[in-house]
DNA sequence: ATACACTGTCATACG
DNA sequence: AACGTATGACAGTGT
């Protein structure tokens, strides 16, 4: 049995996770936070193998139910409703649209300068741009709540738009943006603010700056201005810029953890650089290897589904952080921002900024490399629209290839700079305002559905019906039970003795034979039992006063052995009535109705002795210890019909109790369960969010590598003063950092070698 | 009248 | 062995 038991319980908590984790959490939520009644049924009802869980072992967590978990369980969603309502009334009324737009703003700055001008970018980077990104980044994540799915939107959008600029940004996000999200939402705004300044500030002088200035910059140092000249190791001294030097820069700008793969991706370039394009088509066919190349150890499907799930699972944080994850990130978004521009595209004012910001991203990235754009824009541009309902083109866009050409804004389709800019906002705005809202209000419905409104009205159900239950206590003469079952055990005390409390308290109002079990087999031996003891005049009496004032009792324990009475637990009105003909009709007619209704809420066993007049309560005789209570049986004279009514009292009444407790520790398994399920679930939609980062990351620090390596390569020139053919050479990065000019077939080569290593790691 | 939920009780197993 | 507890199953009751 006990394996058994164990083997359910293990298996249904596996079997629980593994749903959740699969993705049919919806079933699982549904039972749990919005059908109670079938929870109920699984608690009480004949499907107990759920419920065979580990009540055991729960056991001795949960010994000592001082209070119903029903209860706290109501207070915590009424609780959780009432913050989702000021969450969500914050969210709707306290992101101000400018945020965003000042988010847009400010990264488009970044943006343009990191894909257009390597050069640039790292100086950006090492100075201005990381101040920059981190100041966006911070304000996107203080607005999400710690754990918001938000964040995940947040950063990809946020990140998207720079394109392939910051790798310090990414940094930043991936270590410490994490702590960062804590901010608060002032804060945020102030960043935002902020964010705008430089923002504008940088559009102005970006403008200012023409290309050639740009590439003129490409051989300053970020952080120091200082200028490199460049050595290539074949001789050809002309080139400008030190090759080490800018590959050090990248480096040092791209402190990614994931880096084991940094050196191999970036002596892969040499591979991913284009052989037989000549320099104008070279760019276009460096961009697109390098990004493929990476494409091919992720599985793109996988991370498909992979977002869908945490477009989903991140419901689960709306609980906590509905309002800004909602606002700021549309379940559909993560994906949509992920690969577009416009993360935050539900808010239509964005796409001015929008615009703005990606045409100079074009700008300058048509400057690099106008023709190789096109191949990378265009698999974006195509996939963006499908987004939503296109996953293959989707798994390919979630590949390096795709994610990079989504960095690259679609209007970088060949034209860029003038035209692209006004275009970008509108599809992935209609894509976000539409589809995206309303899958986003969707879901926002379904989680306050499934959490709240239902689960606290039924929550609530229980609760009142349970309040029966706890009824007992509130009504009971606490006094009573407790002083009389003073060193009873712990566990049976508050349930227990309120139950019996209320019995006895209804009791001394009910009257007799107006019970239905008064026919019970054992009120016929109460007549017979009844004269066994025969202190009932004075019990009568204490008994009435316990019940009037039950603290007096209780001030009194000792009075109970004194006094004991058969009928202890009627009410004086009871005894009168039932013994006697009612004295006075007029008072008949409301006692008889208050008798009525208070008896009925007597149990049976209470009636039982009270037809047996046993002489002390059933609270003793359930609560007492069984020293104390055998001690309180030897007091009395007892018959064996007595005796044994006793027994079954105290017995059934501690079973009574041992029942009311397992159906709480059934509802608590349950609830902890559902828990335990949403927290997973929010585990892996954080983890799927951080690959997701991670993988961006990668692909920005690859376009990085790729534009650094069309600069470089583009520089140098061999002794007649003529570039490099990218089809004869390429450059390669040693592992003692230096940068090598060789032969492109040898570069292949290495590149093949290298290319069989992971694979065989793999296998 | 029926279904459902809640509660109490019994039988049983376990510690 | 007695006692207490846990829990499935059933029945009674109320809605």
């Amino acid at each position: 049995m006990l394996s058994l038991k164990k083997y359910l319980t293990e298996g249904l908590l596996q079997f629980t996770i593994l749903l959740s984790l699969i993705g049919v959490r919806v079933d699982v939520d549904t039972y749990l936070t919005s059908q109670l009644p079938p929870l109920r049924e699984i608690i009480l009802g004949p499907s107990s193998a759920y419920t065979q869980t580990q009540f055991h072992n729960l056991r001795n967590t949960l010994d000592g139910y001082g209070i119903h978990p029903k209860s706290i369980d109501l207070d915590n969603y009424f609780t959780a409703r009432r913050l989702l309502n000021q969450v969500r009334a914050l969210d709707r009324f306290q992101v101000p649209t400018t945020e965003v737009n000042a988010w847009l703003v400010h990264r488009d700055p970044e943006g343009s300068v990191s894909g257009s001008q390597p050069s640039s970018g790292l100086a950006l980077e090492s100075s201005s741009g990381l101040q920059d990104v981190t100041g966006p980044d911070n304000g996107v994540r203080e607005s999400e709540t710690e754990q918001g799915f938000s964040e995940d939107l947040e950063d990809l959008g946020a990140v998207a738009p720079p394109v392939s600029g910051d790798l310090t940004k990414e940094d930043i996000d991936l270590g410490a943006g994490r702590e960062i999200f804590d901010y608060s939402h002032r804060q945020k705004e102030q960043d935002v603010d902020k964010e705008l300044r430089d923002g504008a500030e940088q559009e102005d002088t970006w403008p200012g700056e023409g290309a050639e200035a740009l590439a003129r910059n490409l051989l300053v140092d970020g952080e120091t201005g200082e200028s490199f000249p460049a050595q290539v190791p074949g001789g050809e001294d002309q080139t400008a810029l030190s090759l080490e030097e800018c590959l050090r820069l990248l480096e040092a700008t791209c402190p990614f953890g994931e880096n084991a793969e940094f050196p191999a991706d970036i002596s892969s370039i040499t591979e991913a650089v284009p052989s037989e394009s000549e320099p104008p088509g070279l760019q276009n066919n460096l961009l697109s290897p390098l990004l493929t190349g990476t494409e091919s150890p992720f599985d793109l499907e996988q991370q498909w589904q992979d977002l869908m799930s945490i477009m989903e699972m991140q419901a689960m944080e709306v609980n906590t952080s509905t309002s800004e994850v909602l606002y700021n990130a549309p379940p559909g978004d993560p994906l949509s921002t992920n690969y577009s521009l416009a993360p935050n595209t539900p808010i239509n004012q964005n796409v001015s900024l929008h615009q703005a910001s990606l045409g100079g991203c074009s700008q300058d990235f048509s400057l690099f490399s106008p023709e190789v754009e096109s191949l990378p824009v265009a698999s974006s541009s195509t996939l963006l629209p499908l987004v939503p309902s296109n996953s293959t083109s989707l798994n390919s866009t979630f590949g390096s290839t795709n994610l990079a050409g989504l960095f690259f804004p679609p209007q970088l389709n060949g034209t860029a700079n003038d035209t692209a800019g006004p275009e970008l906002p509108d599809p992935l705005g209609g894509l976000l305002d539409e589809a995206m809202l309303d899958e986003i209000s969707l879901m926002d419905l379904a989680i306050e559905e499934g959490f709240n409104p239902v689960q606290a009205s039924q929550l609530e159900e229980e609760f009142d019906s349970d309040s029966g239950l706890s009824l007992d206590s509130s009504h009971s003469p606490s006094s009573l039970s407790s002083s009389e079952g003073s060193s009873s055990s712990s566990s049976s005390s508050s349930s227990s003795s309120s139950s019996s409390a209320s019995s006895s308290a209804s009791s001394s109002f009910s009257e007799e034979g107006a019970v239905g079990y008064s026919s019970d087999s054992e009120t016929l031996d109460l007549e017979e039992a009844e004269g066994a003891v025969g202190y009932q005049p004075e019990y009568s009496k204490f008994c009435r006063m316990s019940y009037q004032d039950p603290s007096q009792l209780s001030c009194l324990p000792y009075l109970e052995h004194v006094g004991h009475n058969h009928t202890y637990n009627m009410a004086p009105s009871a005894l009168d009535s039932a013994d006697l003909p009612p004295p006075s009709t007029l008072k008949k007619g409301s006692k008889e109705k208050q008798a009525d209704f208070l008896d009925k809420q007597m149990s049976r066993d209470e009636h039982r002795a009270r037809a047996m007049k046993i002489p002390f309560t059933n609270d003793k005789i359930i609560n007492l210890p069984v020293e104390e209570f055998n001690e309180l049986l030897s007091k009395y004279q007892l018959s064996e019909a007595q005796l044994s009514l006793i027994r079954d009292i105290r017995r059934r009444g501690k079973n009574k109790m041992a029942a009311q407790n397992c159906r709480k520790r059934k509802l608590d398994t349950i609830l902890n369960l559902e828990r335990d399920v949403e927290d997973l679930q929010r585990d892996k939609a954080r983890l799927l969010r951080e690959k997701v980062e991670f993988l961006r990351s990668l692909r920005q620090m690859k376009q990085k590598v790729q534009s650094l390596y069309q600069e470089v390569f583009g520089r140098l020139r061999d002794e007649n003063g003529r570039p490099y053919s990218p089809s004869q050479y390429a450059l390669q990065y040693a592992g003692d950092g230096s940068v090598l000019l060789i032969p492109r077939t040898l570069a292949d080569q290495q590149a093949r070698r290298q290319e069989r290593k992971p694979k065989d790691r793999r296998k």
